[in-house]
DNA sequence: TACATAGGTGTACGCCGTATACTTCCGTTA
DNA sequence: TAACGGAAGTATACGGCGTACACCTATGTA
């Protein structure tokens, strides 16, 4: 079923051409490593669906046993959330010197790209809850982007919903947990530590903590309680409604393009 | 494991409490049927999770042998599909004699709270293919509310793939396949009875049928291509870039509500 | 050359969805 | 009122899943 010599050639044909130290010399297979594991379940997963991609079927893949890949993640959700990262990572990084409104429409069509080449992205990324770091860094440069055109935090912050909800799904709660990215450590944390965190936080994502900071200082209630959903719903909402109502009234039809009224 | 006696009161203990054919007449469990095991499937999915809803946790809930939901449902894939169905189901219909903008509005914001109300059913919706009856009346009577309030067939279009991305999910390929709510028949259908579908779902979804025909039309390429995926999504992302800029060099912030500029 | 340790293996367990074949229930009709 | 036939529920079994645990093997360092 598996290779029957391990860590050889998976070619077990090729075990006829020569000394057997030969052969151990020349076709050792090239070791697994996390990465090789994550770049194989992408593919894996573009080729066979997500829904198919099981931990034994990618171990198939890479011509090793099941448990070999519990060496390299530590079970399947960690699986999930490498290969979340892997497509974060195939996002363009923000055009430098261009004006707020086309690095965001740049960077959002590349996102959109990156998650059209994996159909089953959407789908896995929604059902993550923990937030890993390469997600927290795009997010914070793409904060960034808003920021340095001249935007409140404010409106950034509200932005940042109307489009998350565009590239992610339904409104994420981004900024709800301040132990966010660690992993999840299911102890209750002494205060002095969680500060120390927030701080280091602070420091990696200083735009996300920007927003974070005026969002917690805003509502006087509970802190960390995060944002009003409903509200960032809402703004999203409205914001496509009175531009519906715009295009009506100025007679709009789609062969003029979103120009043919100002 | 299971119910020691088939069909009969699962309160096993009740068993001493009289003769058999008494027990039997005064015990006898309610009959499943499919809305009983749709709507539990609902309630305990909200409950546990959607993941750790199974046909067996499920079949333990309604105190059944497994296979007994077999019975109801053909198997685990329709019963999320009739899952997706209940929820729809509890999204109020469209106000009367309002003006399109606050009923598109108000139902919009009752989509919202049918799917807050059952934390799973976004990631549901969207590994769901077939579209079922229950959601393309849904689709057809919220797109009658564009046409009724004036709007052209082309806007009307392009406005449900924007808005649709903010109740869905990613842009929806609502209108690609003919054979749409069919129980997606794996043989191909002669000719003849593709159009009488086509007929017959003209008169059960009008609306839809209007829009469809609409790009079909439109653009001269190949017929039954769908949507530009690519326009929707650009039309709905500009309108909120639009709308940031409009906000941004309004001064405006959140406390102003989105009225704050006009 | 020996050894610690990281990488890979084999086996086993308890879940899962569901095919097949069966028993039991119950409304209809004689 | 008895018998019958279809619908509802059951019993058993199979192959696939994630992964715990104990083990073996390869490899870089002392």
């Amino acid at each position: 079923m598996y290779a029957v010599l391990p860590l050889m050639n998976p070619w077990a044909d090729d075990r006829k051409a020569g000394r057997m130290t030969d052969v151990l010399k020349a076709d050792r297979r090239v070791r697994l490593n996390r990465d090789r594991v994550l770049q194989a379940a992408v593919s894996l997963a573009d080729e066979i669906g997500i829904d198919s991609l099981s931990m034994r079927r990618l171990a198939q893949e890479l011509q090793v046993v099941p448990m070999a890949l519990y060496k390299h993640v530590s079970n399947k959700e960690e699986l999930l959330d490498g290969m979340v990262e892997a497509i974060v990572a195939e996002i363009d990084p923000p055009e430098t010197g261009a004006d707020w409104k086309s690095a965001v429409r740049l960077r959002v069509l590349s996102a959109r790209r990156a998650l059209q080449r994996h159909h089953w992205a959407r789908r896995v990324i929604e059902s993550r809850t923990t937030k890993t770091p390469a997600v927290l860094a795009y997010w914070d440069s793409f904060i960034g982007m808003f920021l340095e055109g001249g935007f409140s935090a404010d409106l950034t912050h509200h932005a940042m919903h109307a489009i998350g909800g565009r590239m992610w799904g339904f409104t994420q709660e981004l900024f709800d947990d301040p132990a966010v990215h660690a992993a999840a450590t299911p102890v209750a944390m002494p205060p002095a530590v969680q500060s120390e965190m927030l701080q280091q936080m602070a420091e990696l994502y200083p735009n996300i903590a920007t927003i974070a900071a005026l969002s917690a200082h805003d509502d006087a209630s509970v802190v960390g309680q995060g944002c009003d959903d409903q509200f960032e719903f809402e703004f999203a909402l409205d914001l496509l409604l009175d531009g519906f109502e715009q295009l009506h009234s100025g007679g709009w039809n789609s062969k003029l393009g979103l120009r043919g009224t100002a």
